[in-house]
DNA sequence: GGTGAAATAGTTCAGAA
DNA sequence: TTCTGAACTATTTCACC
């Protein structure tokens, strides 16, 4: 994918203001209105950009973490990938070339739920085949304290979350160290 | 910040489309388009979300790296942060707690590219006060390509880039081994 | 990419809950 | 304080150039 300078133009106001008019980035281009609708269409249509909501994490107060990995091959990784695929608290998973191949940015709604996250049966390290990993816990997210969070805020209705690993008969959940999936309607946190 | 049902059900909306209208925001909600829209400008500006476009890191063939790096003290660490401020290739850096207190997630057009911010004076490994540091080339973004890329696409009319290390003596600038830093005249890149 | 008219969407504000 | 309804303004859409 290729932008000229109207196209970065565009991106660039809706990477400021993603509801910024139509009408708007035609001023800003010199285009009409239906001249940018045209370019934001096709830039959203070829999923080159997607305008999105991202949450502020100082606001909701998110903790963050960041999770490195190193696995006993390719089938770990991948079952790894599958079984997270829809966890709410996993923003992005990498896959990478090095000591670590494969590198996580998890988020909590509070210190003890990160804890959860690094050490219980639904966390990150709990798969088999993991040989090594270390557990980052984030103090300050720098630059821009906005992310795109995944599913937080969908469903809570789930009775088995979407990793598999029930909160119900998990200790940290029972005695309130943990405020669970927020998938699943045993969530008991403010989210 | 605390979100009730309606606020969830919008912020899930907008992290699908950050497009879609006060009206059919209305209609998820169950509130008239006036409702919904002191809801979404409330979020907006508490600064509790931001409405903003992503860039498909795949469709634009973006090299993404993980860099770890400890620093010799609080110091070294604030200059860092103070250094890359402005430059379009990082997208996040997170100070954490641990055997390394900085993790930062950076970006480029290419390997060369990346190769450049990996070791050349313009990387983040080049500051002063640097006792370790580690640097993972990211295979796959899983979940989802879609990244808020700060200031790739603006300016590009800089004499001096934001890290204040210029690319014109850069050995590797000069054999095209890299493609020079987006905000600065001297860019040969494609976007 | 642009036009113009029709259709949608957003805004304002008085008043109800 | 939070939401609604109706009137008004702005934006978007559509078929076509």
């Amino acid at each position: 994918m290729k932008l000229d300078e109207v196209d970065r133009k565009i991106v660039s106001q809706l990477q400021i203001d993603g509801r910024t008019t139509l009408e708007t980035l035609g001023k800003i281009t010199g285009y009409t209105n239906m001249g940018v609708r045209k370019r934001v269409n096709n830039l959203l249509e070829s999923e080159s950009i997607r305008i999105s909501a991202l949450m502020n994490l100082k606001r909701f107060n998110f903790f963050l973490a960041v999770v490195l990995i190193e696995t006993d091959g390719p089938e770990t990784l991948q079952r790894l990938l599958k079984r997270f695929e829809n966890c709410p608290r996993v923003v992005y998973i990498f896959t990478t070339i090095g000591g670590f191949n494969m590198i996580a940015l998890v988020v909590a709604e509070d210190k003890e739920t990160l804890e959860s996250i690094s050490m219980e049966k639904c966390s990150l390290r709990s798969e088999k085949g993991i040989r090594r990993s270390e557990f980052y816990p984030v103090m300050d997210v720098n630059y821009s304290p906005f992310m795109p969070i995944r599913r937080y805020l969908a469903h809570k209705d789930l009775s088995v979350p979407p990793c598999r690993v029930n909160c119900k008969p998990c200790a940290r959940y029972k005695f309130e160290r943990c405020v669970g999936c927020p998938a699943t309607k045993y969530y008991k946190g403010h989210l």
